[in-house]
DNA sequence: CTTGATAACGTGCAATTACACGCTTTTTCA
DNA sequence: TGAAAAAGCGTGTAATTGCACGTTATCAAG
């Protein structure tokens, strides 16, 4: 049973510790990835729309737990290579529907081959049933925050 | 014994979890920081000078698990405040040994309240057991990174 | 002592994030 | 039906992050 008290020090920051993790891991996974032409952000987001249909930005957002304001910048990017689509809803103009070209899916296709590698040497060294419990644990985490 | 192959479809990544769950995390603790006069990565910055002496960039830039640009960046305008200071060490001109000033500690001490609340907001809604252990985890996390 | 390697740090540039604000479209309700 | 409210989305601006590269200072050989 942990008092509370005890995590009131700055080191112990849920906020700072996330973010440090976050940098660290993301630049390993960065690294690998290079070759494949996309950043950061646009992989987690091709991959998306690859698993779900044609969504709008916001619902998009939501499970990206992403700014939506975010988002959009990302998108231009993406619509400019033609790797996604962002035609008006046609029963709702202000909602625009987006999804994953066929050009999109291919290339989703390559980075994930530089994914799968980086993914695979971090799941060795930290251990899938580790993995598997703290992926939950951060699940968690962000429900808490809606 | 979770199988290896189970982890290797993208909503598993290990680096978009945890840059989601930052950021899901940040935003409240950024919100209710706020009236702090302090962004979001000169808290981190100006507790752990608090917590440690003088000491260079790069060393700070390690423990910050921070890019050492990153960091130059972040204190230029805290050095702007008299937040911090940076003198270069008389042992080696090279280095600038960082150390917060007493302005800094002061500041510090008005975020620290704001941060406290935020921190037992968050402790109380995860449970301080459950924070505890994954804080455990993401150190171990990172240290694998290295 | 000088020359090459290394260490420590800063800058240019680009990507990422998000708050404040505004625009257009839809919905609500008197 | 005709405002008023709400929903969905984009833009202005600023903060965050990090790679590639350059500069200065120290160290290691010869």
């Amino acid at each position: 049973m942990t008092d509370i008290e005890a995590l009131l020090s700055p080191r112990h920051c849920v906020s700072n510790n996330l973010q440090k993790t976050a940098r660290a891991v993301s630049r390993l996974y960065a690294e690998e990835m290079r070759p494949a032409g996309l950043t950061r952000a646009q992989f987690p987001i091709l991959s998306m729309l690859g698993t779900l249909g044609a969504l709008p930005v916001s619902a998009l957002a939501d499970r990206l737990y992403m700014e939506r304001t975010t988002l959009t910048r990302h998108l231009k990017p993406l619509e400019d290579a033609a790797l996604v689509e962002r035609p008006r809803s046609p029963d709702d103009a202000r909602i625009r529907l987006i999804s994953i070209t066929d050009a999109g899916r291919q290339k989703l296709e390559e980075a994930r081959a530089l994914w799968t590698q980086a993914q695979t040497r971090m799941i060795e060294r930290f251990g899938a049933d580790e993995w598997q419990a703290l992926e939950d644990t951060l699940r968690t985490l962000r429900r808490l925050t809606r």
